[in-house]
RNA sequence: GCGCGCGUAGCUCAACUGGAUAGAGCGUUGGCCUCCGGAGCCAAAGGUUGUGGGUUCAACUCCCGCCGCGCGCACCA
């Protein structure tokens, strides 16, 4: 059990002991949020009191006479309309703190009950470039699974890759009649958007071109040999610039199931629907209603369209069906924009109705739009959008002249690699800071930005004591486990590791990395008010000894938290 | 029209899910010692949380009505 938790249910139980009859959320304490009132704070004998007609002070007062903590926290203080405010006494600080570091879990707990968790996330389009607008469904997801696996779940991530449907019809057109080799040779993912625009938009002015790519389509699914032979290729040449991304980025999937994986399972699939009496045939397509459900009353999900052909709910269907079947799993997370919030819900509702009694939970992690300058939403299909990895080029390029010019002794290498890990680090916090539900004003600056809340802050941060570790002149190994904290300082930092498995624990309930990012963001803070206030290798004995150890801490926890944003740290920078 | 969501400092965003004096960054202004890395630190200015009611010890947070914005509403994904 992580040391806040361990001392969080201390604090509950010698409450519970003095109030034995009152219900669990009278007795409830809880870390403070604002720490000049406290560490631990218990707010609810407020409404103790008005239930049992009492003056809240009195009671709290009552309270205090017969609590004991003395073990753990100072004077108990009774604060405003009757808050319990609970400061740690530096003793349990020390012995938390301790044992984190004779070798025990980082200020975290794994979960006593790991789950089985798929998560499908990022889901580019085949024969298009990834752009701006795939970063917080990769980001997100790719954040969410590395969160939940530290805390000891078993995490399966499916990348369900856009590579069926219409879109390939105008794309045949375009790759039999219009191909550019030498072009394809050189870019293949900008040729193939090429066509695809030049064909689109041929199909807006010609109804004819429109009919030709309905006819190349119709062959495809019908398994005709040479579109069957080129849509491979448009998949390879798109996985090769997927595979690019995604090495840079450092993110890794256990699958990539694409839509066409399902193609055999849509059609048994409705069968089955209908045969179950789930879905019925209404103005020519096979639909799925929702009567009962006020919200989906009139908002059928079609899972056939009336010429036969099937979409994204039917892909979908089939996608959970295979998921629950592969890996029965606790719970499946989908990782999209907001504007498929009804669409999740048809799915859902869908799944409970088909397979009532599954078990399974599904949660539509949604986040909001990428705006541009403008204010508008970034459109996909007209163009003008960043591609991802001119972001990537751009970020990197910009952190060089940087590094450059702070450090600029080191070799190229070096400075090349500092400018990765810092370029690429600070593009991925600067997506994950925001609330993910918030829509997204994309801009050059911001994402690029190295200073104030971002990731080259915190890995400064990392960086500086990472020096101080170079600059220690008997490499003793470890510095001890023994502590003495006394400035304020060196206290509030030390407080501050105790949130770290909390912090995780909502990030992983609230599908939030951005409390993570909040919380690393202060961390950082405190111990650069440390590192300003309290020298470390000029100190001596004792109190450098304890001061070595928070800096090591510190390090860790920085580390740790980063990585599981996906961020990288550096010795240097 | 119906549904979902949003509205917080000049700008971009927080606020631990109903707690105490609403906080950060950017920008602006003014400071930082021969001292472990100045990608840093300290300070100042900046708010009727869109608006009007309600609920209660307590409301940015919950409920209702307006105003404004975004998104979605049957064969795209």
């Amino acid at each position: 059990m992580s040391p806040h938790k361990q001392i969080e249910l201390q604090l509950q139980a010698a409450v519970r002991e003095v109030l034995p009859e009152a219900d669990s959320a009278a007795v409830l304490v809880r870390p403070c949020p604002d720490p000049k009132f406290g560490d631990y704070q218990s707010n609810a004998l407020m409404s103790l009191a008005r239930a049992r007609k009492l003056n809240p002070r009195q009671l709290a007062e009552d309270v205090l006479k017969k609590l004991d903590v003395s073990t753990t926290c100072e004077k108990v203080e009774i604060a405003g309309a009757g808050f319990l405010n609970f400061r740690l006494k530096i003793s349990a600080l020390n012995q938390a703190l301790e044992s984190v570091v004779k070798g025990g879990p980082l200020f975290f707990e794994t979960a006593s009950r790991p789950k089985t968790v798929v998560i499908d996330f990022s889901s580019p389009n085949v024969a298009k470039p990834m752009h701006v607008g795939h970063i917080r469904s990769t980001f997100l997801g790719d954040s969410l699974a590395r969160a939940l696996r530290l805390l000891g779940h078993r995490v399966i991530t499916d990348n369900h890759i856009g590579d069926w449907g219409t879109q390939f019809g105008k794309l045949l057109v375009g790759w039999k009649k219009y191909l550019d080799a030498g072009a394809l040779r050189k870019d293949p993912i900008s040729e193939m958007e090429r066509l695809y625009r030049f064909v689109n938009s041929a199909g807006e002015s010609d109804p004819a071109v429109l009919e030709e790519a309905r006819l190349e389509l119709v062959k495809l699914q019908g398994g005709d040999p040479e579109n069957l032979g080129i849509w491979r290729e448009m998949i390879a040449l798109s996985e090769k610039q997927f595979d690019d991304i995604y090495s840079r980025l450092g993110i890794k999937f256990d699958f990539t199931y694409g839509e066409s994986f399902y193609n055999d399972r849509l059609k048994p699939l409705v069968d089955e629907l209908l045969e179950k009496d789930i879905a019925r045939e209404s103005e020519g397509a096979i639909a799925i209603f929702f009567e009962g459900d006020p919200q989906l009353k009139d908002k059928p999900a079609l899972v056939r369209k009336s010429d036969g052909g099937f979409n994204y709910s039917t892909t979908d269907l089939a996608t959970l069906a295979f998921r629950l079947a592969e890996w029965r799993p606790d719970e499946i997370i989908y990782v999209t924009d907001g504007r498929q919030q009804l669409h999740f819900q048809q799915i859902f509702s869908a799944f409970r109705k088909w397979l009532p009694a599954s078990k399974t939970r599904l949660a539509h992690v949604w986040f909001g739009a990428i705006l541009g300058d403008d204010g508008k939403p970034f459109k996909t299909r007209s163009g003008d959008t960043v591609k991802l990895s001119d972001l990537l080029d751009e970020a990197e390029e910009r952190t060089f002249k940087i590094v450059s010019e702070k450090n600029p002794s080191l070799p190229e290498p070096a400075r090349r690699e500092i400018a990765r890990v810092v370029g690429i680090g600070a593009i991925k916090y600067a997506d994950l800071l925001p609330n993910r539900q918030s829509d997204y004003v994309f801009s050059w600056d911001k994402m690029l930005a190295l200073n104030g809340n971002t990731a080259p802050y915190l890995q400064y941060a990392y960086a500086r004591i990472r020096s101080i570790f170079r600059k220690l002149d008997q490499p003793t190994g470890h510095p001890g486990s023994s502590l003495t904290l006394a400035t304020p300082e060196e206290i509030a930092l030390a407080k501050h590791f105790l949130n770290f498995g909390l912090t995780l624990d909502s990030v992983v309930e609230e599908y939030r990395p951005n409390f993570l990012c909040i919380f690393l963001y202060e961390l950082a803070g405190k111990f650069t008010a440390f590192y300003e206030n309290c020298p470390v290798l000029k100190a001596d004995g004792q109190t450098r000894n304890s001061r070595l150890i928070l800096c090591e801490l510190t390090a860790r926890v920085l580390k740790q938290g980063l990585e599981l944003l996906g961020i990288e740290v550096v010795d240097q920078m």
